[in-house]
DNA sequence: AAGGCAGCTTGACACAGATCAAGGCCGTAC
DNA sequence: GTACGGCCTTGATCTGTGTCAAGCTGCCTT
């Protein structure tokens, strides 16, 4: 994982608001100066290690989150076990608004995370009169609403070789907004979380992993992927 | 499809705001009279007949809709045709948001429908400077989020039996909001539209029903189902 | 260097749900 | 009344993906 938060900072990564290399991509990124900081005075800024719980399903929804660093899974469990992975959470984005009193999915850490933790009396005071955060925060709820809608395309309606091929494609375009533009897409999640997120097994990732690199499509790398022929890549993701 | 909206109303459904049933459930339901009546002044009251186009994936996102009566299928194709649903929309549901400057989807009607219609740019302004109306907006993008979630739970981990039976027990539960609790749950769409809702087969959806009645769950009826055993029902569609 | 183990890959086989094909039901048109 | 068309159901068969079971690879520990 090269450089996704604080690349070259001088900063500790604690209350070090002004070199938080995500803001601008993360729900603060227009405050001015001044909201900004009275808003940082309401964040405790937090650090997990890998593979542990941000927050759980069914748990009294008390605080909100701005992922700063790391990178989160958010996912829902049947009460049988089986998994469904509903998102990877990267660097500035916002975690953990409910429609009841409770959080409707868990989170947690893959490798290391760092974030900032709200608690919801004072965020919600903080935004209830500030109209261009409530707007940033529709804007939020909104693209996350459309790539949910894009991944029940993707669930519904796709066979096994679409899917992993759509996951790598969207995956590198996540990535290259916050890393710019790479051949090699690093994929720091494991298999399982991969079969989880699209509703397959984790035999057939692997299969089908090893498929598109028969397809001379990509190569499989340690911890990721690099992309042979973008251009028919794109095509097989998309159809 | 008893009196979704504007049951026994001696108002013709058209400038009738002080009427409209299904208000306080609507993004306009906590405006005050003076607030809303400007608010109705920017809406366009428009009749569709059974099975026409709202608005279509790709377009230009110029408005935005607020469903008064009747039913509506939102949906995404792919390039070669099939279809995944993404949602019904209801009376009181919110639709046409886009995180881009093209709405995300599809929308048409199922029967007959009417909306508020809204262009984008007057109705930007007159939320922009009132927080309780984008704080509104923000719950029913949240809500529409953790529904989508919940959806991709089903359609990634779920068998087809657990599908036909959660997809019934969530539409009921979403019609006892509007129509009050009943045993018979009707059904406005067809078998193909439940198939691409659940991310099965129209010919799966058909063998579902069929035996969640022999195992003596439910009774079809015209247009609807009847649950004969809610408890078993229930218990079914959560595992 | 050896052992162990977590994560991944591969193979053989099974099965849920898709596909293909036919037939039934019911409302509407004439 | 009957013919048509849309929608739904049912049956027979096929197939993509799941399941079960080894084995491989690289890394951490000792």
């Amino acid at each position: 994982m090269p450089h996704l938060a604080f690349p070259n900072s001088t900063c500790d990564g604690f209350r070090c608001a002004t070199h938080c290399s995500v803001r601008p991509l993360a729900i603060c990124g227009e405050l001015e100066q001044l909201e900004h900081e009275e808003f940082e005075r309401l964040a405790q800024h937090v650090r997990y290690g890998p593979k542990e719980a941000l927050f759980s399903e069914d748990e009294v929804a008390d605080a909100v989150y701005s992922l700063v660093e790391g990178i989160a899974r958010l996912y829902k469990l049947l009460p049988d076990g089986r998994r469904q992975i509903i998102g990877f959470a990267l660097p500035g984005d916002f975690l953990g608004m409910a429609p009841s009193a409770r959080y409707s999915f868990s989170a947690d850490s893959i490798g290391g995370v760092t974030v900032c933790k709200f608690f919801r009396g004072p965020f919600m005071r903080f935004i209830e009169n500030r109209p261009h955060m409530l707007l940033r925060m529709n804007e939020f709820a909104t693209r996350e609403l459309s790539l949910a809608q894009d991944q029940m395309l993707l669930l519904g309606r796709r066979s096994a070789e679409e899917k992993v091929a759509a996951f790598l494609v969207g995956w590198r375009d996540r990535l290259a907004r916050l890393e710019g533009v790479t051949k090699t897409v690093s994929l720091p999640m494991g298999r399982q979380d991969i079969a989880d997120f699209l509703g397959l097994t984790i035999e057939t990732v692997s299969r089908t992993f090893t498929k598109l690199e028969r397809e001379k499509l990509i190569v499989i790398v340690p911890d990721g992927v690099r992309v042979l022929d973008p251009k028919r890549f794109d095509a097989l993701a998309a159809a």
